[in-house]
DNA sequence: ACCTAATAAGGAGTAATAAT
DNA sequence: ATTATTACTCCTTATTAGGT
């Protein structure tokens, strides 16, 4: 299988961004199948999200990403086995946007075929936000430090741990206002039905 | 196997597009089907859907396509391999409406064969209906991680396990209510129905 | 004609971003 | 930091269309 070493890109004025192909971890030289599970535990480097014993990985560096989340942070286009990209502040480029912020050139990005940008969304599992909620009953508004214990037992950057509490005070100070001021301005129309949500926080497990 | 070259067309007035003839990526000069992986990962260059490992594609300039996605942008017209095609601002065109975008000549699309874009339906197998039945049985809602796992199961993507659920609950909720809901609009005929609602769900198996 | 897979339109909830 | 806004992902419901 054509196989593609690495690559140190010559002169490169950056320093830490060095060209390499794309190669899955599992094949850290030569398995397939087998090690799948090799990283699970960590997070993925992109998504924050543990990687599972099932998940397909790739690795850049020392960072390890879900095969989905190894994608350019420019174009957002996957990068596939063979492929050369180089990480940038810790940002995956594909080769094409990494030659463009080499040159400081942020035109043409239609022409190079940038898409979307899309946003990406983080999707916490039913345990992360446990621990979160868990916290915020105590304090709303942890400070940092005690922000970067919450991220690191959720397995999240602080960063998206505190646009966690940041959405979770205004979500808090919406719904207080709700209850408290009048939500009905005419009439009390019906008293069938009753506004019960937020509290069905805990399933089953 | 009639097998085509790429061919610019002389002296195209526009600037991006020229005529080429379709042909699989995956026949980038050799293989067939053991390469259908090789573009996985990028997202088809017409729905943005990220291509996946068994999807087969075709490929245009830069852009990847799947196959069914590989169509005239005018018609609709799924293009062939061996066809002629162009890439004009980016999207496919078939010979002939290609050829109407040189003449500005938007009219006529009816005669010219403009088609709706027929969708494709997916035939389940027994054993697939089975395995989505059986899940249903026990959780009609299922969280997107095990949506995964359930579309991973029954062989087919996520999107295709959604939408079976989607109308799986729908098909439940009506016949729930069929059998809820008096039938007999006009009047309570009979008082011998017992409305013992709600455990009717469970399907034979 | 049915049955139902796929699409489409509209809403809810909320993570991420922008604005302040 | 807060607030407002955007946009992603999921749902429901109604409709359209593929295949016996």
């Amino acid at each position: 299988m054509t196989s593609p070493g690495i690559r140190p890109v010559s002169g490169a004025p950056i320093a830490t961004p060095y060209w390499t192909t794309t190669i899955p971890v599992t094949s850290e030289g030569e398995t397939s199948t087998a090690e799948k599970s090799k990283e699970f535990g960590t997070p993925c480097s992109k998504c924050n999200v543990t990687i599972t014993s099932d998940d397909w990985v790739r690795k850049a560096h020392d960072n390890c990403y879900h095969l989905n989340c190894f994608s350019c942070s420019v174009c957002n286009r996957q990068l596939s086995t063979g492929e050369q990209f180089a990480l940038h502040d810790n940002s995956l480029h594909c080769k094409i946007h990494y030659l463009q912020v080499l040159q400081g050139n942020k035109l043409g990005d239609e022409r190079l075929g940038k898409r979307k940008a899309k946003r990406q969304r983080t999707a916490f599992t039913e345990e992360q936000v446990h621990v979160f909620q868990s916290y915020f009953n105590v304090e709303q508004n942890p400070d940092p430090q005690d922000l970067d214990t919450i991220a690191d037992q959720a397995g999240v950057t602080r960063r998206v741990a505190q646009v966690w509490f940041q959405n979770a005070r205004s979500r808090s100070k919406r719904n207080m206002q709700m209850n408290t001021v009048s939500p009905v301005p005419k009439e009390c129309s019906s008293s069938e039905h009753s506004f019960d949500s937020l509290d069905d926080l805990t399933y089953s497990d």
